[in-house]
DNA sequence: CAATAAATATAACAACTGTTATGATAAGCT
DNA sequence: AGCTTATCATAACAGTTGTTATATTTATTG
């Protein structure tokens, strides 16, 4: 067997990835997406029941791409540099996240007037923000990181700033370089440091 | 006369906007405009030539109430306060700006793919991004930020925190409440605060 | 009031959409 | 081999879309 299902549905899906980074998530019709495969939508029709699980299995490819990226992060580094190795896993600093960071846009603002789909979001988002705060409880405990901060509100507020830095490629002609949009997520983690504990440069 | 042309496009836009945050932008057709303003697709064609001009109209709006919300805020307070409201104008603190954000985020999903109207989400980033940069400079010459910030820089980082921030309230089912939103804000811009305004001490 | 124009309604057009049914072809299996 | 199932192609369906042309109504003006 050269394929499975299971890949087939894979290319399917990245064939809609790529016909929505370029030419948008309302023109990605099950034509296009099959004519971007190659084939017709029979391929489309039959393994997929409808469209709306085609969407759903391709946005839930965008979470598990981030996933899987954040976990490699996770493996790189300890201590305080491991979490801003997770966080940069979201910046947009190579084509394969600039593509998921345009098909996660796109399918955001697909979800506005559709409850439905917005909880997917929230579902993923909940799932990213747990990870964030059980790394800043770990860091906490390793006396890494102040103890008046809470863990639970700082993890909103990091990933805010990273979906924030992530959009401002997008939305800013003059926009950070990818240097500046890393230096700019740890400058802020930085501020969390432990006074007791500060490298090099540090003030305050 | 009763009511201007300038105005009934208004009207249109306007309906056009609750139907974006009710039912979806995929979902606003000419038929659900005309339906939601309580008329026909007659209304519609006649004010506007097509609906690209519809649709550039409706996220001109967006802008334009944007730096109402901002430039009302600018007169409401001075110093490093005003940058705080500045900033503080884009979040979703009320129902208003919540319709904002939504139909905002549904342009930008929309604009995947195509260039021509993420160059226009671009050139109003810009205009934002500007005001902010002045702003820096002069809490700057007013030495009531540190000197050896980047304006240039910085403005990118708090518009992108401040998007960041709006962004959480839709994709985060354990959101920031309105008063974090600002605490967030708020303590981000304190980190710019001048040193050597504190009489004694001071470093770099 | 009449005449002209603006504003709105109505209807029809072709193009495109997702879905479905039905053939055709290939692969797997006993 | 032959039988069965999975895979894919093709075509037609009804519904929706933006657009356009043409009435019909309302407002303005002389």
């Amino acid at each position: 067997m050269l394929m499975s299902q299971q890949d087939r549905r894979l290319e399917v899906s990245e064939a809609a990835w790529r016909v929505i980074v370029r030419e948008g998530l309302d023109r990605t019709s099950m034509r296009a997406i099959a004519q971007e495969l190659g084939c017709t939508t029979g391929v489309v029709t039959h393994h997929f029941r409808d469209k709306q699980e085609l969407i759903l299995f391709a946005l839930n490819q965008v979470t598990q791409r981030l996933q899987k990226t954040m976990q490699a992060a996770t493996e790189q580094a300890r201590g305080v540099d491991r979490l801003v190795e997770m966080l940069s896993a979201f910046l947009p600093l190579d084509t394969e996240r600039q593509d998921i960071l345009k098909v996660w846009v796109a399918f955001l603002g697909y979800a506005i007037g559709r409850e439905s789909l917005m909880a997917e979001h929230q579902q993923s988002a909940a799932q990213l923000r747990e990870v964030i705060i059980q790394e800043l409880k770990a860091l906490q405990s390793a006396k890494l990181i102040r103890a008046n901060i809470e863990p639970e509100l700082e993890a909103n507020a990091l990933l805010a700033l990273v979906n924030g830095v992530s959009l401002d490629s997008l939305i800013q002609a003059k926009r950070l370089s990818p240097d500046q949009q890393q230096i700019v997520i740890r400058r802020y983690v930085n501020e969390l440091l432990s006074t007791d504990a500060i490298p090099g440069s540090g003030n305050s």
